[in-house]
DNA sequence: TTACTAAATTAGAATAATTATAAAATGATT
DNA sequence: AATCATTTTATAATTATTCTAATTTAGTAA
């Protein structure tokens, strides 16, 4: 946890930033909700608790800032707020998700699973792909298996 | 032409909708911009065209009601706005885009390409995929041809 | 330390997208 | 024609995000 706090720093110090005290502490809510999807608003109350003084424009900065050197990855799943996600440090491309139309859950996909679709978009559309986005809508795998023993009854 | 809205008139018919004057201009508006990606003022500033007594309210709520029909898909390129895309007729999934990250170009891509990716997600992860959004960033072959151009010199 | 300077933060105002509300209009049905 | 549900309009309200100006902080040099 420390050390990968003093990774980012020197990625902001690489990029002539400052680590900051509300930088700091906004950095450590999201390395605490690793696993959340928090719009900048969840992110400000989380901060607010370890430094009350922070202003909600300074979080929007920090974001925006970390987001500028893809230390995280700002994604819209539709519900008219950003939300802000790690990226898995060393990762060349941001990770996939999938959201449950049943229960609202969002599950993540770590592994790259589009090399294939990328040459072919490379090579068929000549397009050099630095990013992606993609999301699945559908039923995850918990209202699955409420529903498969709902039939079991 | 004239049958796609008749085909949607149909649609909505069959959820118990009627096709009202402002949602046919609306419609109408889509359809002559197949191709673009069309914010809700975008829209809203089109119909005013053809139908100059129409309110911003019924834009949204026809353009609401399409995406819930699955005629129109909503989708956000990160620009804070909403964009709303013609689904193909008969499509069982949203088609991808690639998103250029130099010219600002947004290109579509028909071909599903998924079928693979879907196959693995719904066996590994026992998610049952209705639906997908994929968006590729990075350099469009008008800017990839550019560049070898000015290579060239 | 003290002074200087650029960067960063704060509080609050401003902007912009979207949604909600209430009154009026429309249109199908008896 | 009268009725009733649906839809629209105009406008207000809400909400997310960005901007602004004044203040604070942190780093550097005297
Ligand atoms: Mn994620
Ligand atoms: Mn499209
Ligand atoms: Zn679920
Ligand atoms: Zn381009």
């Amino acid at each position: 946890m420390e050390s990968r706090i003093d990774r980012i720093k020197k990625q902001l110090h690489g990029a002539s930033y400052k680590l900051t005290p509300q930088r700091e502490a906004t950095v450590r809510v999201l390395l605490e909700n690793e696993e959340d999807h928090l719009s900048a608003e969840d992110v400000y109350l989380l901060v607010k608790e370890k430094a009350p003084e922070i202003g909600l424009a300074t979080v929007y900065r920090t974001l925006e800032l970390l987001t500028e050197l893809k230390i995280v990855d700002k994604i819209n799943f539709g519900d008219g707020v950003s939300r802000y996600d790690l990226r898995q440090e060393g990762a060349a491309h941001f990770h996939h998700h999938l959201v449950c139309i049943e229960c609202g859950a969002v599950d993540e996909i770590q592994e790259d699973l589009l090399d294939d679709v990328e040459a072919v978009v490379e090579k068929r559309w000549n397009f050099t792909v630095k990013d992606h986005r993609l999301t699945f809508h559908g039923i995850c795998w918990r209202c699955n298996e409420r529903h498969a023993n709902e039939d079991e009854q």
